[in-house]
DNA sequence: TTGACATATTCCCATATAGGCATGTATATT
DNA sequence: AATATACATGCCTATATGGGAATATGTCAA
């Protein structure tokens, strides 16, 4: 079995650079696709196909404003990952942990190969 | 150019189902790699490999203790995940923000395809 | 209708995957 | 030393990717 496609969920989604940076650039406002590719200095082909791969997910909605489409970031959909990021939460608060880990990352270079 | 590598990140590394089910399981406690193998019902030689990846990122942390490996979850190689995830919990909280959300999803059910 | 503008889609390709299977390596036991 | 146990690694393959270039689609303007 080769890798999960990128729209398979907004995990696979969001694990491409650019569609992060254009998802942190629609939050605020929706905008047409000329104004992310000024932005991210992609070529326009690139952006449009990440907004497919974010659109497919719901982490952006479109709509059609003349020969412009406006997209916007869909906060909605990145919250599953919020969830599952906050279960862990707890683990670096306590400063009790963090002192382990500490001691325990020296360690763990020599382990760490590459 | 093609997909970054599983191992260049913790969001690349943390898209795959399997390896967040095996940071939710070494979450609490350390485990040793066969335990893993009989929680999530996986070939050994994949859970390796997962392990593998999650280590490269600094995701799970390693220490050998006889001829068992325990493994155990470094949370705090979540937290640019939860980050960066916490920078829209805004736009969901706000009720104004949810219902109009609600209002446009029709629409978009006939835009978005598949 | 013709043309310009904005965006989407298609084709091509090098690259990395995840799983299955076989095998290698390290440690403990006898 | 020989064997069993616990993991890691190597090999193979189908599959999807992201970028580049070219082209198609859709909309407005004259």
């Amino acid at each position: 079995m080769a890798r999960a496609r990128t729209t398979s969920d907004a995990f696979n989604a969001v694990a491409e650079p650019r569609r992060r940076e254009i998802l942190d650039y629609l939050a605020l406002a929706e905008r047409p696709v000329g104004d992310i590719v000024a932005s991210l200095g992609l070529e326009q082909p690139s952006v449009s196909k990440h907004l497919g791969v974010l659109r497919k997910v719901g982490l952006v909605r479109v709509r059609r404003h003349g020969r412009h489409m406006l997209y916007r970031t869909n906060a909605e959909a990145i919250r599953p990952l919020h969830e599952w990021t906050k279960e862990f939460e707890r683990f670096w608060t306590h400063q009790l942990t963090r002192v382990k880990e500490r001691a325990e990352a020296k360690s763990q270079e020599r382990t760490t190969t590459e």
